[in-house]
RNA sequence: GGCCCGUUGGUCAAGAGGUUAAGACACGGCCCUUUCACGGCUGUAACAUGGGUUCGAUUCCCGUACGGGUCACCA
């Protein structure tokens, strides 16, 4: 077989070199050490944690090292391929705070190693598939999609190892009057590789995650390029990462089986690999009933149809805070990520020394209680300012009405985000930017609800009572203790204990305690029987605003 | 089914051939307290399983079970 005259047969059109093709992705310039990491994520139209998960990871190991992080699109796949689903990548990378060296971008590309799109690359991987056919390690084959199924299906009867290989690689060894054939006639035909003829062989590659990893020699035809020219994920894989540099490859665990592939095709090509990062999948806690009628725990793989969580467009919607799922995985990814926390409480998450060797290799869950737990904290230690700059954003896209009532009252919202923040033990009211519309809804007028009902103990007679003296002396001048000496005078005269426990151990002898007074207060003034601090939350309100509320319940 | 990966409390997890087997979230109790939240103290709760190796194994080895991945012209 002249393997010349069979690649130029294939690739007419290719003029370039293999060496000319390479010298145009020079050597980076960059320190010792320094990492260059990728996310591939194909425009499918869904993005999910995990891909968040992958680029955090690839994000830190790139930026902690004075590296170079990228975004490549794997676009090989055209026929899922979603209309508009690299702007929904772009975005929602950005919306996580996900920032890319070089890569594709919203307007074309950015960088020198591109084109980031792989579609586009198409010139490029023919290059290097040319040589491999010159080197016979490469071969096309005409086998249709029913030959290969009848194929694997007696292998499946027979209990045999299924593919493309051994004896069953049909056209591995066709003569090159044969091919010329097949071509002269039309026949569709896909590149494959050709693997060593091996069985029982077994190789070890390291995986900076999981250590050494044993497996067998790849012994399987996989195809290169597929019968429109464009690539597999395992030839563009090879080709993009030796040429654009990336020195460790940073995917999900569903890779490891394919890496006999990988590593076969670095050494046909005589470049060396890369480090292997294979992280574990997420996982959720699912309940579902048996055979039995009873019903079981199992921690299952999260699903794009049932499992919300697992979209990255949820968070959006939901408004968790960016810089809460940033901690969230980073607690998932390296343990010691809460001690870090927990000894530098205001550092930035970005500052935390991240280590892939501390990484886990089992599948961790998913525990949505735990974030709301970060986020809460996170929110909380945020100035209010930046709380009301994110809130208001999130509220822009996802809730018109109070972005409308924040701006437009934006000092008072401020003052309301203030209300028990600093100090030792600040409040931590808000969880997330769509629980802080709830929450925040009692300070505007157009939103505000009497939610709550006036305690029971309490007879409406008294209450008016109450309220009215309240109003009749409330002083919006008085500092908080003043404010409250006034309560607890009032509360007294009125017939209620001032000390809750004075009301416990004697019931009868009074008309309630000072919990059921300001409890009157709270409803009124914000709707609920729990919220923040009166006297607070009445200086963000006004004066005005508190007299209105106190009378409005008076007249129902 | 073949091949590969994994299994420490409900969850995330630290850990070592001999430990009272950390910590965080969640849950319970107590305290603080004008509500709630916060905070403090405290409690319940774990090494999948059977064999080896060993003076001793949850930790090392082998098998089993369970979970996961993969076996495409998808990534």
């Amino acid at each position: 077989m002249d393997y010349q005259k069979l690649a130029h047969l294939l690739f007419p059109d290719v003029t370039l070199t293999r060496e000319e093709a390479e010298a145009q992705f020079p050597k980076r310039d960059l320190p010792e050490g320094a990492c260059v990491t990728r996310i591939g994520p194909s425009p499918t139209g869904f993005i999910h944690l995990g891909n968040l998960y992958n680029a955090i990871i690839a994000e830190r190991l790139a930026h902690q090292s004075k590296g170079v992080f990228y975004l490549r699109i794997e676009d090989t796949d055209t026929k899922r391929e979603v209309p508009g689903a690299v702007e929904t990548i772009i975005n929602s990378m950005a919306y996580f705070s996900v920032y890319f060296d070089e890569g594709a971008t919203i307007n074309g590309d950015k960088g020198a190693y591109g084109p980031y799109r792989q579609r586009q690359r198409k010139n490029i991987y023919h290059v290097f598939a040319k040589w491999l056919v010159e080197q016979g390690m490469a071969y096309p084959c005409f086998c249709t999609a029913e030959e290969l199924n009848a194929v694997r299906e007696q292998q499946q009867a027979n209990k045999e190892l299924t593919g493309y290989y051994g004896k069953y690689a049909i056209w591995r060894d066709k003569s090159l009057e044969e091919i010329q054939a097949a071509i002269a006639a039309g026949m569709p035909y896909v590149l494959r590789f050709r693997a060593a003829e091996t069985e029982g062989e077994y190789f070890q590659v390291n995986d900076a995650i999981r250590g050494t990893l044993s497996m067998p020699v790849n012994n399987m035809d996989f195809v290169l390029l597929k019968s429109d020219g464009i690539p597999t994920y395992h030839f563009a894989h090879c080709i993009d990462d030796h040429l654009m540099q990336s020195t460790y490859i940073i995917r999900g665990e569903e890779w490891i089986a394919s890496l006999p592939m990988h590593v076969a095709l670095f050494q046909a090509m005589g470049w060396p690999e890369p480090v292997y990062c294979h992280t574990a999948t997420l996982m959720k806690i699912d309940t579902t009933t048996d055979e039995n009628g009873e019903t079981k725990q199992i921690k299952r793989k999260l699903s794009k149809r049932k499992d919300p969580e697992l979209a990255l467009a949820y968070y959006q919607q939901q408004g968790i805070c960016q810089d809460a799922v940033w901690e969230f995985l980073l607690t998932l990814l390296n343990s010691n990520y809460e001690e870090w926390r927990i000894a530098n409480p205001t550092a930035s998450y970005l500052e935390f020394p991240y280590s892939i060797e501390k990484m886990s290799n089992s599948g961790a869950l998913v525990d949505l209680e735990k974030l709301d737990n970060i986020s809460k904290e996170v929110i909380c230690k945020m100035p209010a300012e930046e709380v009301y700059e994110k809130w208001t954003a999130w509220c822009e896209r996802y809730a018109p009405d109070f972005y409308a009532l924040a701006t437009a009252n934006k000092e008072k919202t401020i003052a309301a985000l203030n209300v028990g923040k600093g100090g030792k033990k600040p409040r931590k009211d808000l969880v997330n930017w769509k629980q802080a519309c709830e929450f925040l809804s009692f300070y505007y007028d157009e939103t505000f609800q009497v939610a709550d009902e006036m305690p029971a103990e309490v007879d409406a007679e008294t209450r008016l009572a109450f309220f009215q003296r309240y109003l009749d002396s409330y002083d919006h001048a008085a500092d908080s203790a003043a404010w409250f000496a006034k309560v607890k005078e009032i509360s007294s005269e009125l017939g209620f204990a001032v000390k809750p426990k004075d009301y416990k151990k004697n019931p009868t002898a009074y008309k309630g305690s000072i919990v059921h007074t300001t409890n009157m207060l709270r409803i009124a003034l914000t709707g609920h029987a729990n919220a923040p601090d009166i006297w607070e939350v009445s200086h963000v309100l006004g004066e005005a605003t508190v007299r209105e509320r106190i009378a409005k319940v008076m007249e129902a």
